[in-house]
RNA sequence: UGUCCUAUGGUGUAAUGGUAGCACAUCAGAUUUUGGUUCUGCUUGUCUAGGUUCGAAUCCUGGUAGGACAACCA
């Protein structure tokens, strides 16, 4: 009990911060909020920033809302906010409330009147170029532009002008009046208000002018009483202007914390990147397997409890960090083994005929489901004479250590029998086409009477009067593999997927080979699977 | 030659002035009808120089290294 209690004090920067104000009462329960602009789809970077601002609200009893930051209304779109409820509620979590900071479009523009008329917000007609000039560089202070000092009324009447859409777009900004020596680049003037006449996905064309990230969201939590708003590291520098905001403003005092994005070794987490990806067709879609978003992994096969688990494991704090793939996989890896099921498919195969096994006759042999899942029972294989094994699993001679198939060497086949290779046919090009086996009719169901050992168990395939009618995609990190593969005839058979995935994917460990799922372009006559991950291979690593 | 953030094994993350722990990875062994799983064990770490203290990964100062900021993006 006391070292139950020791590991769970042992809590991340975030929930010292959460549990201090508890304490102190500064708040009696929390509010998050996850914000995404609706400009991409979401990514396992994002899956880290659900986990962190649902799962500190479920620990602590308090609520998330879902938040779209549309104020960019050329780079939006509902596909886009369509898809991000869908990513969020595969992964397990629901919103206590969803918004859109379009919903605040007009508390926003008052706040900017009432900024104006405190003499803190002026018109700037300067360029986009002008403006930049006048910013200075981090290391010498900008200038004031020549608008800065007009009158409140004048800014008043410019900037309701700039509503009534008088103006055409980069005319004119609202600026926030603050300090053109800043050290802190935010704070020389940043501008609250451009003018845009695009189409929004949800206020149509209501609106010419749009929000600044900065203007809008700091007010946008203070709107909806957001306690913690959880956002990654570069905004850091953003901070005391969302303050600084909120305090002209007199308004709720919502407040910021930053922690360090995701970083995954070889893995694309960059939202602008991805969108190439797919608009310039190196992958088929946002879902490619390939793809690190939450939908491609999802098509690949990953169940939302390893990415749960993953986000779990890699923790949350300020300092840059890659992570291990392989702390992805391992979590994948540790759910999948304990509810897939087991199949055997030979990817790459090779025809054996047994020639001391009777001619046209086939048997049912059992085979378990699931070792690590009692309850998932059995099911019946089909084996006869002929029938194929992994390529990779067939030497015609054995090097030291190599436990599988080789002339004379002695293997088991899984759940069947103890065979031994004789001898090998070979085509023209000297590849086998064939190898001829001996099997023991005592050794039915993989075990010997008398208690002779084999070193190595091998996955086969029962022949298949339909020809090659099982196909597998067969993923790779930079390139797609199609194989065709030979698989038992129970895979077809599925009809209703595991219990155990209520996404409705199917999901499979091929016995020997990996950790498969079914693809959603697979059909009964034919079938497609992608490979989620191998399984571990210490084998790999002896050769 | 600015402001801010960060620095603990290979990678992450704890230790909140008192024995540097955990996970992944790696390596070795045991078990195994998956070279899977499971189990056991080993190796590897406080950026640096001072200071405070009985005692510093922790507090202070200087250095070094990495990162963020100069979109009418978020």
């Amino acid at each position: 009990m006391e070292e139950n209690n020791a590991a769970e004090k042992q809590l991340n920067f975030l929930e010292e911060i959460i549990e201090s104000g508890l304490k102190d009462g500064t708040y009696t329960s929390i509010q998050t909020r996850f914000p995404p602009e609706p400009n991409g789809y979401l990514h396992i970077g994002h899956a880290k920033s659900i986990c962190i601002n649902f799962g500190l609200a479920k620990k602590y009893g308090g609520k998330t809302n879902l938040r779209f930051d549309d104020t960019n209304p050329v780079k939006e779109d509902t596909e886009y906010v369509d898809s991000i409820q869908e990513d969020i509620h595969w992964l397990g979590f629901d919103w206590a409330e969803k918004h859109y900071a379009s919903d605040y479009f007009e508390q926003l523009y008052e706040w900017a009147e009432l900024l104006i008329q405190k003499g803190l917000a002026y018109v700037d007609d300067q360029t986009l170029d002008q403006i930049r000039e006048g910013r200075g560089t981090v290391t010498t202070p900008g200038k004031n532009s020549p608008y800065r000092d007009r009158s409140v009324e004048e800014n008043l009447d410019l900037f309701r002008r700039m509503r009534a859409g008088e103006f055409p777009d980069g005319a004119k900004v609202l600026r926030a009046k603050i300090d053109m020596a800043h050290p802190n680049m935010m704070f020389r003037d940043p501008i609250m208000y451009r003018i845009l006449h695009a189409h929004h996905h949800r206020t149509g064309d209501k609106w010419c002018i749009y929000p600044m990230y900065d203007y809008a969201h700091g007010q946008s939590d203070s709107i909806e009483h957001i306690t913690h708003s959880i956002c990654t590291l570069e905004f850091d520098i953003h901070r005391p202007l969302y303050d600084w905001f909120i305090e002209q403003l007199g308004i709720w005092p919502s407040h910021q914390y930053e922690f360090a994005r995701l970083n995954i070794n070889y893995t694309v987490m960059s939202k602008r990147k991805l969108l190439q990806l797919v608009k310039e067709n190196y992958v088929t879609g946002w879902d490619d397997p390939r793809m690190p978003t939450i939908c491609g992994f999802r098509r690949r096969g990953y169940t939302p409890e390893s990415i749960k688990a993953f986000c779990d494991r890699i923790g949350v704090a300020k300092r840059d960090n890659i992570i291990d793939y392989s702390l992805l996989e391992f979590s994948l890896r540790e759910h999948l083994n304990k509810v897939a099921q087991r199949r055997m498919a030979v990817l790459d195969p090779v025809k054996v005929v047994i020639d001391n096994y009777p001619e046209g006759q086939t048997e049912m042999l059992t085979a378990v489901n699931n070792p690590e899942c009692e309850a998932d029972g059995t099911r019946q294989v089909p084996f006869g004479r002929e029938l194929w094994i992994e390529r990779e699993d067939f030497m015609e001679v054995a090097p030291k250590k190599y436990f599988r198939m080789a002339i004379g060497q002695e293997v088991r086949l899984r759940y069947a029998y103890f065979v031994t290779a004789q001898s090998v046919e070979k085509d023209a090009e000297g590849n086998i086409t064939c190898i001829h086996c001996t099997y023991d009719p005592a050794t039915r169901g993989g075990d010997a009477p008398d208690g002779r050992k084999v070193k190595g168990t091998i996955h086969w395939a029962p022949d298949d009067v339909e020809e090659g009618h099982t196909f597998l995609e067969n993923l790779n990190p930079n390139s797609l593999k199609v194989v065709t593969a030979k698989c038992e005839p129970s895979l077809g058979t599925q009809t209703s997927p595991s219990a155990q995935f209520p996404d409705g994917i199917e999901r499979y460990q091929f016995e020997r080979m990996g950790y498969f799922c079914s693809d959603r372009d697979s059909t009964p006559d034919h079938l497609v699977f992608n490979r989620t991950c191998t399984l571990k291979d210490s084998w790999a690593k002896i050769k």
